[in-house]
DNA sequence: CGGTCTGCTTGAAACGATTCAAGTCGAACG
DNA sequence: CGTTCGACTTGAATCGTTTCAAGCAGACCG
C-alpha cells in the first residue's frame, strides 16, 4: 500500500541515478541502449507506476480533460463525451466526464474540483444562462471550450449546433405538413439551446398564420415529456403537431399520447429534437433534428489542444449545421396516400 | 497561467506563515479567529485554488475513484454511474468515468492511466472474462470493486445482480406464455453476465421441452440487434419468442420485426433486459428483467469506502434481485381476450 | 599530444502542499 | 516573582517526480 516503488528504487535496482530512470520513460531516444534495458527490466520487475501528481506538481501540466455535461442521461451528451474520450485518447489525454444535471450548485462544485486537479482544461456545457461558470474559469485561468453553447458575450472558444435553424427546420417540416396550431414542449425554459430552437421555430412560422402554443415543462426528461403530454391534451382547441426541444420529451409525449389513445401522427405530429439512437426505436419512430453530437465532442477537445497548445491563439465558433431526420411521427400515412 | 497564487503568496499576503494558511483550510478550528479571517481574506482575494497534485503528493492521499464501465452507450450503465456519483458526492469525493467500450485495451489504458493518477479506489465492471483488469489492480495495491460482475475466483469486493435469476425469470415468462421455441439474442458472448442470463434461462426451461436457440451478436447494441433480429426471421422454424441479453438488443430486434411486417408479440414476443428507459417507451413497450442499476453504483462506492476506511475489511460479495417487469411485447392482446 | 566533440550519465534544485516538533506569548497559579 | 499551562504560530523536512547544468569517457581531428 504505502510502500509502492518509487523512481528511486529503481534507481537503485537498476545501479543508475535516478535522471536517468525519468530519461528512460520521459526521453527513451537519449538513454544507451543497454542501460535502458536494465532500468526498463528494473521498472517491470518493481511494478513500479509513476507518480502523476508528482509528476504533474513539477511539470506544471495536467493529462486529463474535464466534461462537464448537462445530463448524462441525455444520449445526446453521451454521444459528445464519446466524441471527445477519442480525440482525447488520441492525443494522449484523459477525459474526466462530470454530470452537473442542470444543477448549478453542482457545475460549480465540480469546476472546482477540476480547478484543484489544475485540469489541462474543462469542456462545459454551461448549466444556467449567466455563464457564471465560465466566469469562475477564467478568473482562474483555466482554458476551456463551450460546448453545445455559443458564447454569448463571453470571449472564448465555443462549439455549437445551429439551434436557431435546427428549431426552424423542425417547425418549417410541420408547416409544410399542413400544421397551424403548433405546440413547443419546452416553454420558455432557461436554457438557451431550448430558448434558441423555440425562436427558430417561431421565425419559421412568421407570417404563416400558424401558431406556436408554449408548454412549460419542468425538466428535459422522459418523466417531463409525459407531463407536458398529458397537458397538451386538454389545450383547447387541442394543437395538432408538437415541437419538442429534445427526443426525451418527445418520447415522453409520445407515450402520453398512447395512453390516451391517440394516434401519431394522425391525431398528433411529432418532432424531437437531437435523434438519439432510440427516436428510431421508438413506438412511433420520431422525426428529429440530428446534432453532429460525437463531431461536437471530438472538436472540442481539438480546439482545447489549440488553445493549450501554445503560441497565439485566436478563440473560435465553431458551428455545426443541424439536420432534420423525417420518420413517422410526422408521415401522414405515406402508404395510403 | 504559470503565476497561480501558491500557499506561500496567500501567507504573505495575510502576514502569517505557510502552516498556519494550511491549518486554516484543513483544520480551521485551531487557529485563532481574527487569523483565520484574515487568511480567508487573502485567499478570497488571490484567487487561490489548492493545488491537488501537491496535497496528494504530500499526503498520499487522493481524492477522486475511477469508474471503468463497460458501455456508456447503455443507459443502464449511465445509471450506475449516476449511482456512484451521488454517493461519491456525498463522501466529498469525485468520480472519473471512463468508457472501456467492452475493449479490453482500452480498458487496460484506463486501468493504467488510474493507476498513475493514484486514485482512491477503481469501480471495475470487467471487459473480459479472465479478469485481467482485476488481476492489474490487485498488482499494484489498488483497492476495487467489481461490479455488475460476481468476483469468480477473485477475492474482492463485488456488487452484482443476480443474472442466472434474471434469465430465469424471463425464460419462465414465455414458457408460461406458450412458448416452446424461444431464441436468445445474445449467443455464446464471452461476457459473464450473458452468459449467466442464458444459463439462468435454460435452466428454467429445464425439462419443460421448450428448446433455447441461440443466436449470436456482434456486439450488445442496437445495430446489433437488427443485425440478430434479421437472422432470427430467417430461421425454420422461426422461434416465437426471443429472450435478449438486454434491451439495446430488444430494440434493435424489434425494429427489425417491424421492417419484415411482424406483429409483436403476436407473431414475435420479445423481452429485454435492464429495463432502461426507453424500453417503455419503445414501438411496443418492452418486456423486461429490471435491475436496480443506481442502487449498484451506490452500493459499490460504499463498499469501496469500507474498503479504503481502514481496519480490518473482509470482501463482501453483494447481490441485489432482478425483477420482471410485463409490458406489450409479451403480452397477447390483453383486451380481445 | 592537446583539444573538441559527442553521447551518456549524474546529482541537486525545484514544484506546492502537509505535518510536526519546537517556539512564543499571556494568563493563571502557588 | 517564578512556573506552568494552554492557545496559537512557526519553519523546516518531506512527498516523488522533472529538469538541467555539469561531469565523464572515449573518439576524432589537426
Amino acid at each position: 500500500m504505502g510502500n509502492a516503488a518509487g523512481i528511486k528504487d529503481v534507481a537503485r535496482a537498476a545501479g543508475v541515478s535516478v535522471g536517468t530512470v525519468s530519461n528512460v520513460i520521459n526521453r527513451p531516444e537519449v538513454v544507451g541502449e543497454e542501460t535502458r534495458a536494465r532500468v526498463q527490466a528494473a521498472i517491470e520487475q518493481l511494478g513500479y507506476v509513476r507518480s502523476e501528481s508528482a509528476r504533474q506538481l513539477r511539470s506544471g501540466s495536467s493529462r486529463i480533460i474535464g466534461l462537464l455535461v448537462l445530463d448524462l442521461g441525455n444520449p445526446f451528451f453521451v454521444s459528445v463525451a464519446r466524441g471527445a474520450e477519442q480525440a482525447a485518447r488520441a492525443q494522449g489525454l484523459g477525459v474526466m466526464v462530470c454530470n452537473s444535471a442542470q444543477r448549478p450548485a453542482d457545475e460549480a462544485d465540480y469546476l472546482a474540483l477540476f480547478a484543484e486537479q489544475r485540469v489541462r482544461g474543462v469542456l462545459l456545457t454551461p448549466a444556467d444562462a449567466e455563464g457564471s461558470g465560465a466566469a469562475a474559469l477564467r478568473r482562474h485561468d483555466v482554458p476551456f471550450v463551450l460546448v453545445d453553447r455559443l458564447a454569448p458575450g463571453i470571449d472564448a472558444c465555443s462549439v455549437s449546433v445551429d439551434d436557431v435553424k435546427g428549431g426552424s427546420l423542425a417547425a418549417a417540416h410541420l408547416l409544410a405538413g399542413g400544421h397551424r396550431r403548433i405546440a413547443f414542449a419546452g416553454g420558455r425554459h432557461r436554457l438557451q439551446q431550448v430558448a434558441d430552437r423555440r425562436s427558430g421555430a417561431l421565425a419559421a412560422l412568421e407570417g404563416s398564420g400558424a401558431e406556436l402554443v408554449d408548454l412549460e415543462v419542468a425538466g428535459l426528461d422522459v418523466a417531463a415529456g409525459r407531463d407536458a403530454g398529458a397537458r397538451l391534451l386538454g389545450l383547447l382547441p387541442r394543437p395538432t403537431a408538437v415541437f419538442c426541444a429534445n427526443d426525451l420529451l418527445a418520447l415522453g409525449v409520445l407515450q402520453a399520447a398512447f395512453a390516451a389513445g391517440l394516434r401519431v401522427p394522425e391525431d398528433l405530429a411529432i418532432v424531437g429534437y437531437d435523434d438519439i439512437e432510440f427516436a428510431a426505436a421508438a413506438a412511433v419512430p420520431l422525426t428529429s433534428v440530428r446534432q453532429p453530437a460525437e463531431a461536437v465532442g471530438r472538436t472540442a477537445v481539438e480546439l482545447l489542444a489549440q488553445e493549450t497548445g501554445g503560441g497565439a491563439h485566436r478563440h473560435r465558433q465553431v458551428v455545426f449545421d443541424p439536420e432534420l431526420v423525417v420518420r413517422g411521427s410526422t408521415l401522414t400515412a405515406p402508404r395510403t396516400a
